[in-house]
Parts: structure tokens; C-alpha cells; sequence
DNA sequence: TTGTAGGCGTTATCAC
DNA sequence: GTGATAACGCCTACAA
């Protein structure tokens, strides 16, 4: 027994007005053009009958879905919900809805999604998932749809981002290292293909070469993914290879948590014998043991940036694309400490 | 420059037929009404034209959006990103995209989403923040939109839903504990508003009994919500209390966080001095120290699940609602062991 | 200040 | 089997 929905005729007959006028008296955009008395009355019956445009119709009409797509990877990646929570919590305040798409990395899927969310005329796009040369993003604009992106970031600065700074953040991370007396650092890379795998690499090579340090190939690894599999797999790698270290830079947490997975099956422990530092401050990192050190900014607020961004490119302001970086924080746990061959107790690589 | 989208009409004229010739070959259900050669010369045109049809549009006409309202507490609770993906990813197979909406557990907020959700109209909701008595439901029904609950369910089981048997899963945990010899068992009970709290209490109640084991009320500790926090003052009470105890069962695995904090406050070990069990096995809830034994079911299931019940009704199932339960299994991890009077003598397994 | 009319792109219901 | 027509609910020139 479904009860018919109220239309905006409904509350025209209510109000004694014209359709054309009560339309005119909702919209606060229009409502000027009517009087007040008129206004009041509509507003009143409206509110009475419960009212509400029907967003399909208007869409139609308008050729505004209010609607925005936003594009991850994985949700599931913890990185990732406080983010999307902050982007939804913004797009609210302006009524706007948030589609998500999870793309797995796969570009076919990611295509998938794409054309799906366009079909749906969403306003504009929120990518989390650009790798530095991205198709999808020539089309989206030649559609003459907005497009923001977010954590990662393209090739060439043409698109509004809002990203942490990545490189400052492992520099800040090699020097925390060094700080603590550590000479032998090696570093898990992220992929190379992604602004944040790229960033925080070359940070790592610019913090170690601040300090005067060097980076043989033997301390060295790049993950084909951010997962902790891979960090696993790439510290078996460097701990096999024999080149001795003390402390390791990972490119993300998850990597960093592979790290501990490594470092518990070759019978060393952490921080005494390997320092870890990783980076993104993911929920419940602070809960491992030993809590990791890494390297903390505001994913929620990378979330509500990356709407205003793109609220503005709705209520049509061009201009050149605005980046925004975040600044990091260093936040020290347990997982750092000196390296064993200055705390008194002999060195396990027995390193130089 | 934005490309102008090409329309119905662009590929009906380039088929050289009429725009309702080429939507009745365009669309599965109504093929059949076309000659099998202007179904072919129509499905060339759209090809060659890139052709999308405009969902906004479509869904004026027929009145449905193929669009579902899923309202969570949170996004950022681990538990919910996979029943998430579960649910888009099931949803998807048919066409359909899912809107969430968090609420916060705040019932005016959940309100407003609900109701942006009907502007849209969505073409059934999927609920995982089902009050014991909510009044959102019996809205939803009236306005004829399906409804399907999960995680937790209503009081009458009146609505198609999907949960984990929360009852046994606890009363698993229960004789995981005793059969390693506990007897002194705490328990700190989730809300017992939501089915989730209640059902999980009712297992404890009937697992000690089962055991013949009294619950004295100073071992007894009910949290406001299923959070960290909340974990933390519980079990902090429950030792304040003086009455003695060798386990604590939480009603899921944030309040075991919880009591993992309040544990390290007191100077007591896990599992030592007592054992911790939680409910929920979420994601990297394996990587605490110790890893918690908690009950696991898989999250994505029940996000699949509901997708189906829901399809079900919107392909015009009738018949009562199912209510399906899946069984939790006891994952055993560091977080539970013999209490330390036993652990002295060779009493392993055996209780007394 | 308010009413009229037309159309957004699609599909359902008629005719032919 | 195909074409014409109307309508889904709303907004917005334009007319009054």
C-alpha cells in the first residue's frame, strides 16, 4: 500500500499557486521573484504535506545530479575510510552525494566504474587512484567534467589535488633515523607508477643524501603493491641479500607491517635489532607492538579539501588548478630507537 | 568544450528507425518485439556512437533509480568496509549503485540521510543500524520500499536479514574458556538496544549456565557503545570491583581493545593474568599484541547477502521475509590461555 | 508578481 | 514489427 509521494503540484493546489510559482518560492535562488506572502505560503504547505523535490525530475531538468563519483582503490584499505568520510561529510553540507567505486587497481574495472558514475551524470570526479599517466582523466575533462584528485597525484600539476606532502614526510622520517644515530637505513619503495610510491622515494634518496649517507642496491626495494604481503616479501629480500642495516623506511604502514612479519620470521626484534618507520598514520597502527613510528596528517581533512576543491570548480570558479599539500607530522613510537651498536649490546649485522 | 553526449535519438537516426524502435532493441527485455535486423543495425549504431543511455532520464520514466540506500554507524568501524565492498560488488553484477550514508549512531542525522535517500529515489535501503524498535522501518515499508537489515536485526524478525548467530558465537566463546579451565568469567556486554548487544549478552547468560557457572554482578559491565573506549572503562570497573576473575568475553572486538588498554593499566598480562575474547575477527584485529581470539565470520558474506535478499524483492519475490544466520567460528589466538592457577601444573586442557 | 508552455531523455501505450 | 505520441516531475524563458 504504497503512499504516492507528494509533488510539487500537490503543494501548488495547497498553497492556491500556480506549480510554476511554488517551484519559484522553494528555491531559494528564485524565491525574490515571488512575495512573501506568496513564499510563506508555499514554504508553509510544503512543510505540511512533507514535501520533497523529487531529485530525479530535477536532475533531468537541470543537468545536476548533485552527485559526485569518487574513485579508490580498495576500501578496505584503512587509509581510505576516514577519508571518504570527510569528502561525504563536505559534499552533505552542500547537498551533494558522494558515489563510490572501488577499482581494485584493475583498470578495466576502474573503466567500469567510470562510465557507470558518467551514465549517472555525477557533476564531477574525486580519483584517489591516478597513476602519473591517466587516461581516464584526458576524457573526464574533455566531457567538461570537473575533476579533483586526491593522495595521489598526476604527472604534470594541471589537476586541483590535495595530497600530503610525501617527500618532505620520509625526509623528516631519514633524518628522525639518522637523529637517533642510525647510518645504515634501507628503504621498502612503494610503486614507482603512483605520485606517492614516486614522492616518497625520492625523498628517501634525498634525506640520505642530506645526511652524507649512501644507498647501495642491496638496501633497496620496490614493492610491486602497497599491501603488507609485499613488505614482507621485499625485507626477506633485502635481509637475504646480506647487506646489513639497522633501520628500514617503508613506504606506507602496510609495507611497514610486512616489515614486522619479516623481521618476527628471521628472529629479530624491533626496534632492538631493526628500527621500522612508515608512513600514513593508518587507525590502529598505534595498537601493533611495538606502535610504529611514521608519518601522520589528517586523512579526514584530505577528504573535506579535495570536496572544496571541487565545490568550488561546481559554483564555477576557474582559474589555475589549486595543489594542496599537507604538511606531515613525525609521530615517534616504539618501533624506532637507537641502533644496537650504541646502546651497549653487540651489533647483530655486525655492520662496519 | 564539453562533447555533447550522444543521445537515443542519435542512435536511432544513424539506424535510420524511430527513437522507439531503437530503445525497444536496446533494451534486453524488449528485444524480442524487433526484427532481428534492425536489433543488430541498432546495436551497431550504439557501439560505433559510444552510446550510454542516461540514467537519470530512464529513471523518471520508470520509476526506478536502480539505486540503494545503505546506512551504516561508520565507515571508519573496520568492520563495515568489507560488508561494504560485499554489498557494491554483489549490487553492481545487477546494475545497481549503492549511496551510504553513515549516521553516527545520531537518529536525527540518520533521518536527514534517510531522507535525501527517498528524494533519490532509491529503490530499497539496506540497514546495518537497526534499532531493537526503529521507526525508520516502518516508514520505509509504508512508502513501499524494500527494506533488508543486517549485522543487526529488529525485534520481530518481520524484515528479510542477515547476521552472524551472535548468540552461539558467544556461547562458543564460553566453553572455549572454561574448557581451558576459567571459571571466573567476566563479561562486558555491548548496548542492549541493538540485537547485536542483546544476542551476545543472551550467549553469555546461557554459556555459564550451561557450565554451571554463576555471573555475580560485580563481574558484569554493560558499555554504552561497541567502542574502544567504552572497553577501557568497563573492564577498568570490573577490576575496581574486587570481584576476582581469569577472563573477560567483550561483546566485540573494540571493547576487548578496551580491555587490552585497561590491562596494561593495571600492571596484568595478557593472557597471563587473564584472558581476552572478542567478537567480530575484524581486520588486523590478528596483528595486536597479543592477537585476539575472537569469533569470525566473513564480512563480505553478509554484505553479499544482503545484496541478494534485497535483489530478490526488487525482482518481485514476495513470500516472508528470510532471516539468515551465519555461523561465527572461534578463532583461537594469543589472547586466551589456562588461568595462571592452573598454569603450574601439567592441566593443559583439563578443566577442573 | 504570477501564469503559460515547452522540454530535459527515456519508455509505455497506442495505432498502423 | 514499427512509428507516433504522451508522460515521468521539475524548471525556466517568455508572456501577461
Amino acid at each position: 500500500m504504497p503512499e504516492p509521494a507528494v509533488k510539487l503540484r500537490d503543494v501548488a493546489r495547497q498553497a492556491g499557486v500556480h506549480p510554476a510559482t511554488a517551484s519559484r518560492a522553494l528555491n531559494p535562488d528564485t524565491r525574490l521573484l515571488v512575495s512573501e506572502d506568496t513564499a510563506n505560503r508555499v514554504l508553509a504547505a510544503a512543510a505540511e504535506l512533507g514535501y520533497q523535490p523529487d531529485a530525479v525530475a530535477r536532475s533531468l531538468r537541470t543537468r545536476r545530479s548533485h552527485t559526485i563519483g569518487v574513485l579508490i582503490p580498495d576500501l578496505n584499505n584503512p587509509l581510505f575510510p576516514p577519508i571518504v568520510r570527510g569528502l561525504e561529510d563536505r559534499l552533505e553540507a552542500d547537498g551533494y552525494v558522494a558515489l563510490i567505486g572501488n577499482t581494485d587497481g584493475d583498470d578495466a574495472r576502474e573503466r567500469r566504474v567510470f562510465e557507470q558514475m558518467r551514465a549517472r551524470h555525477v557533476d564531477g570526479y574525486v580519483l584517489a587512484t591516478a597513476h602519473l599517466r591517466n587516461p581516464l582523466l584526458t576524457e573526464a575533462i574533455r566531457a567538461g567534467v570537473p575533476v579533483v584528485l586526491m593522495n595521489r597525484i598526476a604527472a604534470d600539476n594541471s589537476l586541483p589535488s590535495v595530497t600530503v606532502d610525501n617527500e618532505l614526510g620520509v625526509r623528516m622520517a631519514v633524518s628522525h633515523l639518522t637523529s637517533l644515530g642510525h647510518r645504515d637505513i634501507a628503504c621498502i619503495a612503494g610503486p614507482q607508477d603512483v605520485s606517492t610510491g614516486l614522492a616518497r622515494y625520492r625523498g628517501f634518496r634525498a634525506g640520505m643524501a642530506a645526511a652524507g649517507l649512501d644507498v647501495p642496491a642491496g638496501r633497496l626495494a620496490f614493492a610491486r603493491a602497497f599491501s603488507i604481503e609485499e613488505g614482507h616479501r621485499c625485507l626477506r629480500q633485502i635481509l637475504a641479500d646480506g647487506q646489513p642495516c639497522t633501520a628500514v623506511a617503508a613506504g606506507n604502514d602496510m609495507l611497514a607491517v610486512g616489515c614486522y612479519l619479516a623481521l618476527d620470521e628471521a628472529g629479530l626484534s624491533c626496534p632492538a635489532d631493526m628500527s621500522v618507520v612508515g608512513f600514513n598514520d593508518m587507525p590502529f597502527i598505534n595498537m601493533l607492538r611495538p606502535p610504529l613510528t611514521t608519518l601522520a596528517f589528517s586523512h579526514y581533512q584530505v577528504g573535506t579539501e579535495a570536496a572544496r576543491l571541487l565545490l568550488e570548480r561546481l559554483n564555477g570558479s576557474a582559474g589555475p588548478a589549486k595543489v594542496l599539500y599537507l604538511t606531515p607530522e613525525l609521530i615517534i613510537r616504539g618501533s624506532t630507537a637507537p641502533p644496537a651498536t650504541l646502546t651497549g649490546r653487540p651489533a647483530q649485522g655486525g655492520a662496519g
